[in-house]
DNA sequence: TCAAAAGTGTTTTCTGTACACCCATGC
DNA sequence: GCATGGGTGTACAGAAAACACTTTTGA
């Protein structure tokens, strides 16, 4: 009765699975009649993104419930949660394309190729590296750090970031990320 | 405990407003606190989309509470009412772009002139005739009536429909609309 | 010196955009 | 016959797509 249903998605994620300070929005309200079968439920579906390098430590090794999958390897859920996870990955195909939401699901700082990397699982089909390369830089979002990798066994690539500001100020003036 | 959230929402809209059989999707879930003063209130808010000249008699003729405005006429909402109006407005302009949704707010059998005015009123800017008769119709969903306008005092304009089968077969196989 | 991924330009094709006049109809 | 909106094609520019080799680095 005292927390908005955006907090309790909040309180939630956190509590599950102690991911904080990351991308979260609203999915869908799932409504149906015997979605569980035990007694009536309505549920307000929450979608988080995050990087898995950037998980906080106990929310790899923490003894709870939750745990990570790859997508491929989620097994039977319980429900209506495979709707919902069906949902959420919809969203996201769609979402990816005319929305910058695909920087939430690396580090703040990535290589071009793991941006590619990205797109190309998130939308099932390859792009091509130079066609791909052009398109976002010249975009002018993405800011050159000046760092490059370290510890890869072949040429290291620049470290970028997505020019939040800059994006929040394009997008003011009616600017569309399209990928 | 014994109806589908959507289900509420297809008898909600009926008993306000006449309105059935039309396109009803989930808007949004509104969950803020203190939206409603008098007591915590989590809404589920749909949108409904119709052509004004397929409304049913009763709907814009009998005694109830609600009425039909123009957008930019619509009076002062009460609790976050204005908010929920707007989010719908922003799901309309986004959704307009890349689904046929447009066809649910005009007659079975409308012009391309009354289309293009359709699209140049929600997304608010004037569109280039030629080009967009060009793009819609190489599209090939609309399908040619062969009737006519009629009661015009000029020269009467091909009725066309949408077809909604061609458009489900070719969205299985990939295709996007888009305008 | 080899393996592995980074990085880079040009050409061709397609798509979007700009633009102006004749046609049919009712009054 | 005139006012009103219906209907049509072409030229240009910018974007998307196809495509292959050299560079850097660690092992």
């Amino acid at each position: 009765m005292t927390e908005s249903v955006d907090d309790a998605a909040i309180r939630e994620l956190k509590e599950e699975t102690g991911v904080t300070d990351v991308f979260l929005e609203q999915l869908y309200t799932f409504g149906s009649l015997g979605r569980d079968p035990r007694e009536r439920v309505v549920s307000v579906a929450y979608y988080a993104l995050t990087s898995l390098q950037e998980l906080p430590l106990e929310a790899s090794t923490d003894a709870s419930d939750a745990q990570w999958f790859e997508l491929a390897e989620v097994p039977p859920l319980g429900f209506d949660h495979e709707e919902i996870l069906q949902c959420a990955i919809a969203r996201l195909r769609n979402k990816i394309r005319y929305e910058p939401i695909g920087f939430e699901l690396l580090p703040a700082r990535f290589t071009l190729s793991q941006l590619q990397r990205l797109y190309e699982q998130i939308l099932e089909r390859e792009l091509d590296k130079r066609n791909f390369r052009k398109k976002l830089l010249k975009m002018d979002l993405l800011v050159d750090t000046g760092e490059k990798e370290t510890e890869v066994a072949h040429r290291a690539a620049k470290l970028y970031k997505f020019d939040t500001q800059k994006y929040a100020s394009l997008k003011q003036a009616g600017f569309t990320f399209e990928l």
